[in-house]
DNA sequence: AAACATAAGGTCATCAGATGACTTGTTTTT
DNA sequence: AAAAACAAGTCATCTGATGACCTTATGTTT
C-alpha cells in the first residue's frame, strides 16, 4: 500500500520554486521589485511566514535582496556568488583538508598560467609590492604571512577572472581558518627567503608572459609548501 | 552628533552568529541536537520567528538540519557543501560564461592530472564504458552528449577527491544549464568522432598514469571544444 | 525658488498565540 | 507478545499586531 504523499514538499519550497520559474521564464528580471509579502501571500494563498521563508531561502541563494521599508528586489548576477562557505572551515577533517589543498593547488597553478596571459601593468605593480613587503618582513612571521597572502591575491587578480578570483579567495580563506596555528611554521627566517625566491620566479614568469613557466614555478612553490605542511595533514 | 546605531544587525543574524560561535567553541558538535525553538527563543529573549530565521539561514549554509517533529541537529561536514549555486545559471551573461569556462578548463586539466595519479581499476572501467557508449551513439546528438558527460564525470571521480568532484560537477551543470541550445552543435556526426578520439587520448594517458600527458590531452580536447563554442561566447 | 522639516503611506522585521503535522516512546488492549 | 491507541515533544504554518525603516509628497521657512 504505497500511497503517494499528499504534500511532501514544504510550502515555502513550492513558493521558492514557483518564483524561480518566473525568473527562468523571464517574467521576473534582475532589478525588478517583487510584490509585497502580503500580496504574494494572497496570490499564493499561503501565510506570510511561508512567503518570508521562501524569500529568505532565495536571499540565501543570493537571488533576492530584501530591503526593509522598501521592498524585495531581484539581484543581478554577481560573480561573488561563486564562493565557498567559509563558515564550515572549522568542521573540516584532515582528509577534507587534503582534498581542499589539492583543489587549491589546481586552481593556483591554473591561475598562474592564466595570469601570465592576461596580467596588466597594474597587476605587476601589485605583485612587485607584495614581494617588497615580503623582503622587508624577513623574519617577522606575521608580516611575512600577510605579504605572502597579498602576493597570491595579486596573482589571481591578474587573471581578470572574477569567478576564479572569488573561488580562489574563498578556498584560501577556508584553509587559513582551518590551519590557523600550523601555517605560521612556514614563515620562519629561513623559510621566508625560500618562499621569497619561489615567489620571485613566479613573478618573473608572469611578467614575461610565459604561461608554461609560470605554471612550473607555481608547481614548484606549492610542492615546497606542501612538503612543509605534510606533517599537519598526515 | 554621530550616535552609534543601537541595533544595526538584524536579530536573526545575531542569533545565527551566536550559534556559530558555539559551534566554533565546540559547545556544539556535529550530531548534537539543539534546544527546541521555543526554549532557544526563551534563552535569547527573542521571538520564535527570529530563531526560526536564524536556523533557516544556518540550514541554507548546510550547517543545520531541521527535522519536523523531531528537532534540529548539527550536520556533519559534507564535501557536497563545496558546490556552486546552480540556480543562478540563467542569470549569467556571456562574459561570466567565459570566466566560468576558464575555471572549468583549469579544474578539468587539473583533474585529469590528478586522476592519472589516483585512478583505480573501477574508474578505468567507468571511463571505458563511457567511451563505448559514445561510439555507439555516433551521430545521435542526445546520446552522444550523455556519454560525453559520463566520461567527464568518470574522470573527475577518478581523482577520489570529493571536493573537486562536487566543484567540477556544479560547474559543469551550470554551464549546461546556461548553454542548453548551443552545446548540441558539438555532437554532429563529424564532431563525435573527433571528440571520441580526444577522449581516448585522455583515457590512455590516465590509464598509463602519465600525469603530464593526461593534462596535455585534456588541454588539446578543451581547446578544440572551446574553438567550437567560440562563436557562442563572442 | 530653494532648502529644509514634517507627515503619510508602503514595506519589511519581529513578536506572540494558535493550530496542524510529524516523530518517538509509552501505555493499553487484544 | 504483538498491535493499537495515546501522550508528549517538536517543527511547520497561519494569523494578527506592532515596530522600524524608506520613499515620497507636502508644507514651511529662508
Amino acid at each position: 500500500m504505497n500511497y503517494k504523499p499528499i504534500r511532501t514538499k514544504k510550502i515555502y519550497e513550492q513558493v521558492a520554486d514557483s518564483l524561480l520559474d518566473s525568473l527562468k521564464k523571464g517574467e521576473l528580471k534582475p532589478g525588478d521589485k517583487l510584490d509585497s509579502v502580503e500580496s504574494l501571500a494572497g496570490s499564493f494563498s499561503v501565510g506570510r511566514s511561508a512567503i518570508r521563508e521562501a524569500l529568505s531561502a532565495l536571499r540565501a541563494m543570493g537571488i533576492l535582496e530584501m530591503r526593509q521599508g522598501e521592498g524585495t528586489y531581484v539581484k543581478a548576477f554577481d560573480p561573488s556568488r561563486f564562493s565557498l562557505p567559509v563558515s564550515v572551515a572549522f568542521l573540516m577533517k584532515k582528509e577534507d583538508m587534503k582534498d581542499l589543498m589539492e583543489v587549491r593547488h589546481i586552481l593556483e597553478v591554473g591561475a598562474a598560467g592564466t595570469a601570465a596571459r592576461t596580467r596588466q601593468e597594474d597587476d605587476l605593480r601589485a605583485m612587485a609590492q607584495a614581494l617588497l613587503d615580503m623582503e622587508k618582513a624577513k623574519g617577522n612571521g606575521e608580516l611575512g604571512e600577510k605579504a605572502d597572502l597579498e602576493f597570491h591575491i595579486a596573482l589571481v587578480q591578474a587573471t581578470q577572472n572574477q569567478i576564479l578570483i572569488n573561488l580562489m579567495n574563498s578556498v584560501s580563506e577556508i584553509m587559513m581558518q582551518a590551519m590557523r596555528e600550523t601555517r605560521k611554521l612556514l614563515h620562519t627566517p629561513e623559510g621566508t627567503s625560500r618562499l621569497l625566491e619561489q615567489h620571485k620566479q613566479i613573478f618573473d614568469a608572469v611578467k614575461a608572459q610565459d604561461e608554461a613557466l609560470a605554471q612550473e614555478a607555481m608547481v614548484r612553490h606549492l610542492q615546497s609548501v606542501e612538503e612543509h605542511l605534510a606533517e599537519y595533514l598526515s
